[in-house]
DNA sequence: CGCTTTATTGAGAGATATCAATACTTGTGG
DNA sequence: CCACAAGTATTGATATCTCTCAATAAAGCG
């Protein structure tokens, strides 16, 4: 793990691209200048290494600047279960504010950098921009829903749906920042997506190799290709967003 | 829907029980005055009542004052899922903050009554009250660990498990809130448990009727008997927190 | 008291897990 | 640069858990 501070200016929030899904959204230029004085650390990770452990003291919470993580849960029995990917711009953490301890394992999948946003003093600026605030707990709030959705996907989908559902969520995450987004690297093992999606890695491979197949897509290794979209969605149970709009000219 | 407002003293955030699961943990008396300020009106639901649907714009989030709600998710195909229960003193709505519409749907278990935080001026007062601020940010960060070990009990457990898991995180929470925690009523159904741990009806009554052989439950109808904790407890996986501390004299 | 809803129990089907063998990648050291 | 080892992924055969379909029973409600 190997620390940084932010004196180059092309570390500041206020040039960031990540700036419209990170923090700093909706904030002026004076306020994001005070984001800027709170965030000047950072973590860079290697492949493998954590971030924070299950019962680390929270002290801050972290937004990914460069990299994907993996964050994931231990049962007493040993078992343990990837809970989410984050890609850069998303913030991690969360879950240690409750009782002032992580809940989970953060540990990054590739080398990552992650901002280190010094959790009190976060909450003493929130209390001065209310933006800052609102976003803030916009933030929490959709965290909420993107794991309630992924309860949906465990408790009523079959492997197959599970699959093109999180296929379809790391694309739309992904064009979201800027990146192709049907086209692209997964960062994860087989073994880390059957855990996030509750199926053995044997099953993940057997419905990789289906999707194939049936020419939904191509894959080769860890490099993956969405060639058929639409079917894609259809699996997955919901619209094509792109579609729709398409289709109203 | 049935509103009310709170001009009777016993109505107020000062004399609650909940006050200490609640929104106002932590404050003195003049900040739990102000909150009390704040949350004026309740509603009134009867058993199947929605509180709020899936697309309405976020206005309040909720405390449940008495009674059981349910928050449930629908898919494109008509497939839904109850996501979560909330006893009395949780707060409700939450999902609703990322988009300024809820996602979801809450519907009454049985006669309840919620009380009416309205958003912004919530917003407002937090910054106002660092204590409360950080109270808010803390009920929404165990909301995400609660749905996070709800993700590990359908990702990793067998139906078995999950049912044991469930009851006995129903029993904490009744606990908590110095009920009886050995001894309830089930307010949902056996479909609404079993979309709540991605099981079937079937399979949650013949999981209930094993429990029951072995002599770890008894339970009639919706009347439940927890007879052995610690048999549950090995069953989800998690050491049973009295017996640990009962076990160190 | 009969009707509707809800829950239990049984038998058979199906999806995914498990076990096992093979192939492919990646990294290391000679 | 190649050979080998360790890790990762694919594919096949069988086992198992849970689902589905079906019948019955019990409870709530008018």
């Amino acid at each position: 793990m190997n620390y940084a501070s932010s004196d180059s200016p092309n570390n500041k929030c206020s040039v960031c691209v990540l700036g419209q899904f990170c923090l700093p959204v909706g904030l002026n230029s004076i306020d994001v200048a005070k984001v800027d004085a709170l965030v000047k650390e950072r973590v860079h990770l290697q492949k493998g290494e954590n971030l924070y452990r299950h019962g680390d003291p929270l002290s801050s919470v972290y937004s990914v600047r460069f990299g994907t993580l993996k964050t994931e849960y231990c049962l007493q029995d040993g078992r343990q279960q990837v809970i989410g990917f984050h890609l850069p711009g998303e913030i991690l953490g969360l879950d240690g504010i409750g009782d002032g301890r992580y809940q989970s394992d953060a540990i990054a999948l590739e080398e990552s950098e992650v901002c280190i946003i010094r959790y009190e003093a976060f909450e003493d600026l929130a209390r001065q921009i209310p933006v800052l605030q609102h976003q803030f707990h916009r933030i929490l709030s959709r965290e909420l829903t993107q794991d309630q959705r992924h309860l949906l996907s465990l408790g009523t989908m079959r492997a197959e749906e599970r699959l093109a559902t999180f296929l379809l969520n790391l694309s739309q995450r992904l064009a979201a920042r800027g990146y192709i987004n049907n086209e692209f690297d997964l960062r994860m093992s087989r073994v880390e997506i059957g855990s996030y999606l509750g199926i053995q890695i044997e099953t993940v491979s057997r419905m990789l190799s289906r999707f194939a197949e049936s020419g939904l897509i191509q894959i080769k290794q860890r490099h993956i290709k969405l060639i058929d979209m639409d079917g894609l969605y259809e699996l997955s149970g919901a619209p094509n967003p792109d579609r729709q709009s398409k289709a109203r000219p």
